[in-house]
DNA sequence: CACCGTTGTTCTCCTTTCGTTCTCTCCGGT
DNA sequence: ACCGGAGAGAACGAAAGGAGAACAACGGTG
């Protein structure tokens, strides 16, 4: 029962998570149509009760609005994988914990919690030993921070830039160089959807 | 038992929150109606009562005032009190909705959330627009990061640093110079515990 | 005490908004 | 052609939101 998101409906689905992850109150059919440029509620409701039915958004009742459900996709808990540094496979942790991650920093595919190692990202505000929540994906848009795998050995994260025939990796640190790749050699894992850090 | 807020309900609860930060006094149900722009007194109280069913608010004695009900808190969720501007000025307005927030970035006193605005720390991995997580305390050990106000006017996020004799307060950003005070006009409001960001 | 204004409460009546369903059209792909 | 995704628009019923009147319980003033 997971007839997948057609184009539509996933921009639906994002447009909602940016709404609720800038603290917006939970807007009516009429609003949302005016914010994704729709002259029917009608058509917006089709893309609505389908997400319905996916689990992803709570059933709407009069007045209130159109929330995320909060049930179906958040357990509140990630699983963490382990840990992550500039030139150096992922070291998976052998226990598989989990960690409390709040939903608005969570991407609409499964994620995954890291743990930074190096100073490969400082000049981002990324330091050793924040955590960062990844969405699993294939593929990046241009200037997205990246968990890419590099002939398959090597995870970094860094920030992406696509361009014709090749695959630039940005490292966000005045002491390194960004580096080039042809396109073949360089996997996305994820992208960096949000990050924690606790001060102690 | 929870029927959700609906949409004029939440407003009046959010206005009753930023009375209540304020320190006014409870107010009457024509006074709120002159806040709220309404003409009748029956409407409001429909709202009123349904505030009090969702027990968010104490029902009303006929003495005088509209109370909020004790610890409304939703369980896994801090107040969102607003920006930080870690430059100068001080701090902004109350913007009484809840952030979720997972329980490891919590201290152990009463925590709140700011936003932060300005560059005045991106040395420190704190940039424009993350969200701190912010323990109520009124001491800080030297070295944590600390909401600082000075002669009761400016708020500012910053690095303590506390000598015999004097206050220094060091931002993170090689563009601004550390500030020193003398002990007596810095008064520490809070100790970031946490720190989150979200990509998108 | 009777008088008055205030405050909480309940009740009708009305308008607006919102969710929902329906039909019809348009476009792109196999 | 067929089909499914996408949008426009009309229409309906139900709920939300509001205005206003009416009423009981107080608190003061004369």
């Amino acid at each position: 029962m997971k007839p997948a998101l057609t184009r539509r409906q996933q921009e639906v689905y994002d447009f909602l998570r940016e709404q609720a992850a800038d603290l917006h109150p939970s807007p009516s059919l009429e609003e949302l149509c005016r914010a994704m440029d729709l002259n029917s509620r009608g058509s917006l409701h089709k893309h609505i009760r389908a997400l319905v039915e996916a689990g992803l958004v709570e059933p709407m009742s009069r007045g209130r609005g159109i929330r995320l459900a909060a049930g179906a996709d958040a357990p509140g808990h990630l699983p963490f994988l382990g840990y992550i540094a500039a030139g150096r496979p992922i070291e998976a942790v052998v226990d598989p914990r989990e960690v409390e991650i709040p939903a608005w920093l969570r991407g609409a595919r499964p994620c995954y919690v890291l743990e930074v190692r190096g100073e490969s990202m400082v000049d981002e505000g990324i330091l050793d030993g924040d955590r960062v929540v990844v969405e699993s994906r294939d593929h990046a848009r241009n200037g997205e921070i990246v968990v890419a795998l590099v002939d398959d050995r090597e995870a970094t994260l860094k920030r992406i830039e696509q361009r014709p025939g090749k695959t630039v990796l940005h490292p966000a640190n005045a002491a390194m160089a960004p580096l080039e790749f042809a396109p073949e050699r360089v996997a996305v894992q994820g992208v960096v959807t949000g990050l924690l850090r606790s001060y102690r």
